[in-house]
DNA sequence: GAAGGTGTTGCATAACTATGCAGCCCGATG
DNA sequence: CATCGGGCTGCATAGTTATGCAACACCTTC
């Protein structure tokens, strides 16, 4: 029996079922003829990337699908976003029509913390920065988020 | 000293520092003034969502942002579809122009077990439904995806 | 004010997880 | 073949977390 192969499995377990605990999950394998101790499923989860979260029900075992959907989502907000200029006081975004809102709650809830506020119409965000002295190093951050999904490609 | 201010502290330290045990953050706590003990923070980081990653550096909490990133993610891919139509072997999606590969990106991973797979243009997305008998539930899934975002607002 | 509810906490500890260590396997190297 | 080194594992256990219970605080109702 590999390792990989053993990963998979527990990623397929966890998945389908609400394990929890690393004995529970010994169990699991077992029944899918597997056998490990709880010390290998440790560093397996660990491995893995799986999270383990506190419920009202007890503890659960989850895949950490975080990053993968902040990516994408960032991602998507760089492809909308069509160009980015400021006037030394206000940053100015372009993006594609009826997107704008979407960009900007981007930038609320993911920007940094230099961004003062943000109001978005149709197809245009205004960007407030916190510190106007910076405003150009933020414009260039803004423009790379738009930048980099057409240098992946 | 409230429940609530305790819970909106715990979330900035767990953001702010790489908090890997409950006794450590006690100290946090304890040195911005809060004094609870480890049984009080295992009930409030279960409230709170926080999540615990094991890593080749050791435990650690996060805040679980998955579902928020999901959410949005949603929200945008839904906002992107502009039609769904199917001629009882092939689903089509129209999109906006450019956003075929995102969308049809998105199904491959959140999409149900119905798929059977997808392809994307430009502007269009065909889906091949794993079951034809239930071509028309998987393309009223996927149109509701769609829909969502416009009852929202 | 007594009685009963609901919500929050600490204590003690049961339950669970992470990890140092030793052993094993296997492929590469001398 | 002997030796070395890296990867993987189980064992034992130190380290950490979750939770039953009792206590307390604060409502509301009678």
């Amino acid at each position: 029996m590999s390792r990989s192969l053993r990963h998979s499995l527990i990623k397929r377990l966890v998945q389908e079922h609400a394990v929890s605990s690393q004995e529970e999950l010994v169990g699991l394998l077992h029944s899918e003829g597997v056998e490990c101790t709880q010390a290998t499923l440790s560093r397996d989860l660990r491995d893995l990337g799986v999270v383990r979260k506190n419920t009202s029900d007890g503890p659960i075992y989850l895949l950490d699908r975080s990053a993968d959907y902040m990516d994408a989502l960032r991602r998507v907000v760089g492809m909308e976003i069509l160009g980015v200029r400021h006037n030394g006081s206000l940053i100015v975004i372009r993006t594609l029509s009826g997107r704008a809102e979407g960009v900007a709650a981007y930038l609320d809830v993911n920007g940094d913390q230099d961004i003062l506020g943000t109001v978005a119409g149709d197809d245009t965000v205004f960007v407030a920065p916190v510190d106007l002295a910076k405003i150009d190093e933020l414009s260039s951050q803004i423009r790379a988020l738009g930048q980099e999904s057409r240098e992946d490609a």
